[in-house]
DNA sequence: CGGACACTTGATCGGTATCAATATACGTGG
DNA sequence: CCACGTATATTGATACCGATCAAGTGTCCG
């Protein structure tokens, strides 16, 4: 399994202004200007598979992607193959910023279903920066988000007991997913195995098995077809002790 | 103790030309003319006293800081009390960025020791990058390496064993308290209490003095006048199997 | 049909939490 | 100066959460 064997770069099936994603109302309004640049900064669409590598740890890319379509994770391992998952991208996102400033990519992103990406090239962001600063300010912006969801895992890995850590981030990953439409009206379904849970939660899997088992028992989510949905979004967020999303509309570049 | 009490706005001794910060080797050269540019974005100097809030959660803060001197650490809280902290700031460190960006502070900030900060007014943000792109892409590095920082905690709290996540922790803490030059050729006084430490690692107080015990039986830190200092930093990496800070100068704002 | 993978479940082990008690230092008010 | 309260560090005993070990199930797919 894995690997980059499902990549591909395909032709252009979306220009920016008429995105897909832009009208939907977790995303604020771009100038038309603003809107030209982007499509102008926007270097192609890649597809990649479920299973790939997008970006792997040690590398430099030269590019930064937005995800149009698809799920991902982002992780790091130990040296021995403990892994941690850190964070999880879904459409809209930034997939790897930090690479692009800083060189050398710290993380690997996975896919965890098939993706389409935009694609821009880290060359062009000093452009960005020169002509745009309300774009350059909207990639802050997207890296401040970035560290405000890591600092909630944090929060989590380190203080919650098992069973809110898994309540929190099923509350967490499904609140997300449905700001950006994935769903219709049907719940979302979130497409990880129960051993992306463990090592996001920082717990084995047996116990994750477990300690999912419970939240199923109490009728709060449960688990189909190789992935979660919820239930009850409400009473997951009261169990962690979480109080939901901001609702801001933020930029998407 | 804490509180807002030993807040003082003070006259500034400081202009950024003759930074005492900005010589060191960790950070990297500015233009003349960035240079004038953040003196005209400081607004002036404020002291707290170790234990005084810096920022809190929940409030809108029209200020931004940079560490001048002294410690300071990042925390979220449970509502019942249970406390998390994210990371520690010391000097040249970048203070309240997410709130100036995103409005709400999602965290608070205390002193560790007596402190001297720069003030920077969040109203001033749009300006600086309207017209300082480059000084605009050196925030978002900021922001950047706060998130790098961020997901090799998370790594550590999730992955790591008590013994290895607090060998890390110190090593961290020390690496980047001797970039800074908080030595001289002594050892960095760390100041915090076991306590700090413990809501750091996820643990236990209690657990936490038995692992830092052995920390000391092995002869690699030792604590004393209620603070930790480094005995061996180098062992202290390879136990945590971790492999360094990256090198690279960074930008001082 | 066999093998890989994801999910389950029970038994046992061990790392960490919790409880409890003591020691030391420090600051403050009597 | 002493008495007291508070904060910090320390240590032992015990409890429990979550890790590990060991099977076993179901499903998909070559």
């Amino acid at each position: 399994m894995s690997g980059q064997n499902g990549r591909s770069l395909s032709a252009r099936r979306y220009s920016c202004e008429n995105c897909p994603l832009r009208p939907l109302p977790a995303f604020r309004a771009f100038e038309k200007q603003e809107l030209v640049f982007v499509n102008g900064f926007k270097k192609g669409e890649l597809t990649v598979d479920k299973g790939d590598t997008v970006l792997v740890e040690g590398s430099h890319s030269a590019h930064l992607y937005t995800v149009l379509s698809g799920w991902a994770f982002r992780y790091k391992l130990l040296p021995d193959g403990r892994r941690q998952i850190l964070n999880y991208s879904m459409p809209g996102d930034l997939i790897g910023l930090q690479g692009s400033l800083m060189g050398e990519m710290q993380h690997s992103v996975e896919a965890l279903s098939p993706m389409l990406l935009c694609l821009f090239e880290r060359e062009a962001l000093p452009e960005l920066y020169r002509s745009h600063p309300g774009l350059a300010y909207d990639i802050t912006w997207i890296a401040s988000r970035e560290e405000r969801m890591l600092d909630e895992n944090l929060l989590s890995v380190g203080r919650r007991t098992a069973l809110e850590r898994a309540a929190y981030l099923i509350a967490f990953i499904s609140s997300r997913g449905r700001a950006v439409g994935l769903n219709g009206r049907t719940p979302v379904q979130i497409p990880i195995t129960q051993q992306h849970l463990a090592d996001t939660l920082g717990l084995s899997l047996v116990h994750t098995n477990k300690t999912i088992r419970k939240l199923m028992d109490r009728k709060l989510i449960f688990w189909r077809d190789g992935g979660c949905e919820v239930v009850d979004n409400e009473r997951l967020k009261e169990l962690a002790r979480w109080e939901g999303l901001s609702e801001d509309r933020r930029p998407l570049i």
